[in-house]
DNA sequence: CGTATTTGACCTGCGC
DNA sequence: GCGCAGGTCAAATACG
């Protein structure tokens, strides 16, 4: 698979998801007709707004879902903007703390392309491995801002921010940026310190929390479903979105694989495997021809 | 020992 | 030019 395919599989990823959460199953019968046109975008139903227009954006997202959306409800997800990037490669990261001008400057340039607006337990449905690598307090809101980075790849330009959201703490909202430039992993890397952030813990530290927006809940559940959770999601989307897609993916044993992942799930779900069954029936209604066809047109 | 998280410092873009 | 805000780096630290 090229790196362009895993990209836009990538994104595709992130949009099918979000929106099979969201829509009804009766809608997939018509797979446009999920691109529900946003506000502001209502002659390209493909175009979504940049990301300097996110927050207003969201906040009109809240106010149209909230007489149908239940914010604890599992696996709610709504794909709320994507633009398309200038540049579809990061430039190469470099090895001194000193950088140049270059390297900021394409930072700032580069744009967000989705936006997630999540419950909690929403941030487990990403199928990729994240490493935190910052956290930033911001302006007029109360909580931080987490940035994450791919993990399962070195590397890879992916990035991800997780913030809550200032009107409804109960959802977070996610900024994926950049593309992956390799397929799914099959599994993290390691699993070394990939439970090290247990809810409470981080208060554990010798040197306090210095943060100074750090309120209840900040980081800690974020890191817990975005990390222990992942690997648990991905490995059941790889037995059943890799399987369908016939990639070169070893089936791995469900006696051993799948179903401790589904347990593990369930408790921190109360549906769990929700986002599996959705896409499944997604990839059933969803010939591969929409997928090109999706494709190739959110990225002309 | 390898990997992940925390967190202060650094760097850039932007508004004034 | 200056200050602010946001994004990233990397050393220190924690965990399995």
């Amino acid at each position: 698979m090229s790196d362009f395919a895993c990209m836009e599989d990538w994104g595709l990823q992130a949009v099918v998801r979000g929106y099979i959460n969201e829509v009804p199953t009766t809608t997939l019968a018509n797979p446009k007709s999920c691109f529900a046109p946003l506000s502001g975008v209502e002659d390209d139903p493909l175009s979504f707004p940049e990301i300097s227009e996110t927050t207003t954006v969201l906040d009109e997202l809240e106010k149209l879902y909230n007489p149908v959306w239940h914010p604890l409800s599992s696996q709610t997800m709504l794909v709320s903007s994507i633009s398309v990037p200038n540049e579809a490669k990061e430039p190469e990261k470099q090895p001194s703390r000193k950088k140049t001008a270059t390297t900021y400057k394409s930072r700032k340039n580069q744009h967000k392309r989705v936006v997630q607006h999540v419950p909690a337990e929403g941030l487990c449905s990403d199928m990729w491995a994240w490493r935190k690598y910052g956290q930033k307090p911001i302006k007029g809101s109360p909580y931080p801002r987490s940035y994450y980075r791919c993990s399962s790849s070195k590397g890879c330009p992916a990035r991800k921010q997780v913030e809550r959201s200032h009107l409804n703490p109960e959802v977070f909202i996610i900024n994926y940026s950049s593309e992956h430039n390799h397929s799914h992993p099959t599994r993290r890397n390691s699993l070394a310190g990939s439970t090290r952030s247990k809810f409470p813990t981080s208060i554990k530290k010798g040197k306090s929390s210095t943060s100074p927006a750090t309120p209840l809940m900040s980081s800690s559940i974020e890191n817990e479903f975005v990390q222990s959770t992942s690997i648990k999601i991905e490995e059941l989307e790889q037995t059943t979105v890799e399987d369908n897609e016939s990639n070169d993916i070893v089936i791995p044993d469900l006696d051993k694989e799948l179903f401790p992942c589904v347990e593990d799930f369930d408790e921190l779900t109360e549906e769990p495997a929700l986002d599996v069954c959705f896409l499944d029936q997604l990839l059933e209604i969803c010939p591969p021809w929409f997928i090109d066809n999706s494709i190739s047109t959110t990225t002309s």
